[in-house]
DNA sequence: TTTGTCTTACGAAATAATTCGTAGGTTAAA
DNA sequence: TTTAACCTACGAATTATTTCGTAAGACAAA
């Protein structure tokens, strides 16, 4: 049951994203929701997951008719192995370097460079 | 002259690094350095880097024999363009999250902590 | 001059990802 | 029971990316 390193293309991506904020999802129900952004057929998108699925990046239950799919990787995982991903390629692997990139193109509001603050003093107490 | 939103696939990846890290290099030199990691042929990497050219990811200069090829786009300007593409499509365009992601795996140092702190201090001082 | 080495250009094969048409099954309403 | 509206599976076309072979020119050493 290999799981481990499966890269999403961007289209899976999306899948994903939708499954994550949405829960277990019919084909139809998730197609619905990518119809709002660009247009492709259905039975596109149910061959885009029945391929997630064979990677093991979707589970689905046939139990109904119309098969129920979920995500089999959670959202933070994924996050995380993308984000080392770049920090990888485009960051020598410095994690700061990307916090600083991300910080300086993208201004975090007072609440939210607070929280970091907050977040970094904790992991100083921890170690 | 479109140069906008070009997003570069893996491969060519790897040839902007090489030629953000050695500068201005003929396909020779960039072929070198690929192959301590990969194996592939020589014209495999001529190919890749006309089309790069073509793209204007790269430019080049054909006044010697061995054209001479150099990056189009700034380091810098592809991580911002590359961390924005991260926190749209996996952050809920939340640039907080993504850095709380990125400290949370992996652990930067004491010192760039501290680089960090400074950063977030010198961010407040500004506006 | 001839030969060998290196270069670019370019067509096309190989591989990967996306898209879609069609066949065949289930179900419910007419 | 017939029809219409769904659903899945699946082969195959399309498009994108990567890889490579071959041709033709430049150049230097023999």
């Amino acid at each position: 049951m290999n799981n481990d390193k499966v890269k999403p293309t961007a289209s899976e991506l999306e899948i994903l994203n939708i499954l994550w904020s949405k829960g277990p999802s019919t084909v139809r129900e998730i197609h619905e929701v990518l119809e709002l952004n660009k247009d492709a057929g259905y039975t596109t998108t149910l061959k885009l997951m029945q391929i997630m699925n064979e990677k093991n990046l979707l589970k689905r239950d046939e139990t109904t008719k119309s098969h129920v799919y979920s995500a089999n990787v959670s959202k933070e995982r994924m996050q995380g192995q993308m984000v080392k991903g770049m920090i990888d390629t485009m960051f020598n692997g410095s994690a700061s370097q990307l916090v600083m990139q991300a910080l300086g193109n993208h201004k975090a509001n007072a609440k939210e460079l607070d929280e970091i603050r907050k977040y970094l003093d904790a992991m100083d107490k921890k170690k």
